[in-house]
RNA sequence: GGACUCGUAGCCUAGCCUGGACAGGGCGUCGGCCUUCUAAGCCGAAGAUCGCGGGUUCGAAUCCCGCCGAGUCCGCCA
């Protein structure tokens, strides 16, 4: 709806003026109107005249007695300020979100499908927080993206093949696997163990690289141990990651790739291409592209390499549909060189969300050594130290509404948390951060919908209603919600699920101060308020669902 | 050493792509608000040479160059 107010400005300024130009427009702050444009000083050389006298006849020559939502302009230090009719924008947009329910905002079928490749942990232990902030990033994106109109689907890249794996087996085979703990950890110290014994026993890595050709080979009972091992991992895994509201739609196996002859022939295709260059290994020269570091697909040994596979497998992928990849900064190098090399091959390159990494203060995490925070502590930490908080609040409610709300928050104070960062800042864990549920954290949007469900349990709004002159509160709530579906489009075409954190941020800290200051049920206003209300609580119910955020009713 | 990313108040962070009017928030600190729809809320105060230096521009946190600091990568590992 802020879009068609937009337009409208536009259209203003271009008839005024008499001629086409690019009119951009912002958000300025409190006092110089509610949409502005700075259009005139870029007017100012081509017309040769200051921008303050531009502004000043360009705003007296704007008629506004057509217009449905700018209701007065102003020109001021060069700007144009346009002030809105706010009693036909909150008509129209609150009339619209009440119409379409969770429908508002939703963009219009792409007719594009996308692959979003995302976590895609090695299964030789529990997710750690940097995997955390993989999914979470990744299951954001494929929210936005769905809601947005393009057809998701996301994927899990199992790496089955790396020596992890295999030494994963290679302490299966002398170890105990500790059947009463949760799957995934169970690995992670049959992994960090069988570690040991690789490092203490150097005569061991003979059995490790004829367990990885045994696997490449496909020996039955070889591949039988791999994949056991490996389902089990995954299995705890996926537990994690159900707990925070995220599936995959698609796991793949690097093994299939190399099976299904499909990396022989990705290498006999690359190996005509004049990339190729061969001496004892076979690699790729992709200087043209930038990238100093060569490429090498197979080793002297006739093996292939990870990042052949990956080839392999992206190659795979295109021909499902667009390719988005959430790694993180590691990867950057290899992003850069699949990309070359699917350019070459004549396919669109793939996408990247690249996020940095989650330190501890201590250092790097490192699962093969055992020092890593695993995503399942963090969470029930989190839950914990929200169960807490409700104990405090709500201690006549019963032990499973305590139970069943802490739940809810400490899932929503993770996810909240880590999305509402930028991918590209690197961030360094510390449990007094984490589990500081600050004023405008998860629980703050949580209370904010929970406030509007109370009051809507107490009245119901009528269909019909009248806008008087509306409150501060209500232009500011009114202009938020006009904004919604421009925030969930900009948020899908940048692939920036933090956008999204940040409007909600807005969205509560708006309903909130209207909370105070304007009452509904006792009020003259309220049939618009309850309105006003129920609209708020859909496309805060919206926000919310787009990031995975649960919605509590009462808390 | 080279490549990429980041550097905004004591701490965390938005804005940077697409340059505009006194740089938004939050935590922490200090001071207020519950006989009124749940105070996980609201209001106010103090706190910023937007890492440093140059350049482009009428105008730079934002674009360009250099420097400094941090992270990541530079394996015939995955």
């Amino acid at each position: 709806m802020l879009l068609e107010v937009k337009r409208e400005a536009r259209e203003l300024i271009i008839k005024a003026l008499g001629f086409e130009i690019e009119v951009p427009l912002e958000e300025p702050r409190q006092g110089y109107g509610d949409l502005a444009t700075a259009v005139c000083f870029s007017l100012a050389k081509k017309l040769k005249k200051p921008p303050v006298e531009i502004a000043e006849e360009l705003a007296s020559r704007i008629d506004l007695s057509r217009a449905r939502f700018i209701e007065r302009v102003e020109a001021l230090n060069g700007f144009i300020n346009f002030y809105l009719n706010f009693n036909a924008l909150a008509e129209a947009v609150v009339g619209e979100i009440l119409e379409k329910g969770g429908e508002y905002g939703k963009g219009r079928p792409k007719g594009e499908r996308i692959i979003l490749e995302h976590t895609s942990a090695n299964p030789d232990g529990p997710l750690h927080i940097g995997h955390g902030r993989n999914a979470i990033i990744g299951d954001a994106l494929a929210r936005i993206l769905r809601f947005s109109g393009y057809e998701v689907t996301t994927q899990y890249y199992l790496n089955d093949m790396g020596k992890q794996l295999a030494v994963v087996v290679l302490g299966l085979r002398r170890l105990e696997l500790d059947r009463s703990s949760k799957p995934d950890h169970a690995i992670a110290q049959v992994y960090v163990e069988a570690n040991k014994m690789v490092e203490a026993q150097p005569e061991l890595q003979e059995e490790l690289s004829l367990l990885m050709r045994a696997y490449e080979a496909g020996e039955k009972e070889v591949v039988e141990e791999f994949r056991s091992a490996a389902e089990y991992c995954l299995r705890g895994i996926k537990e994690t990651l159900s707990r925070l509201g995220i599936a995959h739609d698609l796991f793949t196996w690097e093994s299939e790739f190399v099976r299904r002859g499909d990396v022989d022939d990705v290498v006999e295709r690359l190996r005509s291409t004049k990339y190729a260059r061969e001496d004892g290994v076979l690699y790729l020269d992709l200087e043209e592209f930038g990238i100093e570091k060569e490429l090498v697909l197979r080793r002297s040994d006739g093996t292939y390499l990870y990042a052949t596979r990956d080839i392999a497998h992206h190659l795979w992928k295109a021909k499902l549909g667009k390719l988005i990849n959430v790694w993180g900064a590691d990867h950057k190098l290899l992003a850069k060189q699949l990309s070359a090399v699917l350019r070459i091959l004549g396919e669109e390159e793939p996408e990247f969300i690249i996020y940095e990494f989650i330190s501890l203060p201590g250092g790097k995490m490192s699962t093969r050594r055992g020092v890593f925070i695993s995503l399942d502590e963090l969470i029930d930490e989190a839950v914990s130290r929200a169960y807490a908080e409700v104990a405090k609040r709500r201690p006549q409610e019963s032990e499973e509404f305590k139970a069943s709300v802490a739940e809810s928050v400490g899932i929503a104070a993770v996810r909240f948390n880590i999305v509402r960062i930028s991918p590209e800042k690197a961030m360094v864990f510390r449990w007094e951060e984490a589990l500081d549920f600050e004023r405008q954290g998860a629980p703050f949007i949580q209370y904010a919908y929970a406030r509007a469900t109370r009051i809507l349990e107490k009245a119901q709004p009528p269909s019909s209603f009248k806008v008087r002159e509306l409150t501060e509160n209500e232009r500011a709530l009114v202009k938020l919600l006009a904004s919604f579906p421009e925030v969930v489009s900009q948020a899908a075409e940048q692939r920036r699920p933090s956008m999204l954190a940040s409007y909600l941020i807005e969205l509560a800290t708006a309903f909130h101060r209207f909370y105070m200051f304007d009452p509904v049920l006792r009020s003259e206003h309220r049939d618009f308020r309850l309105n006003l209300v129920k609209a708020t609580r859909s496309v805060l119910g919206s926000a919310m669902r787009l990031l995975g955020i649960p919605v509590l009713e009462m808390m």
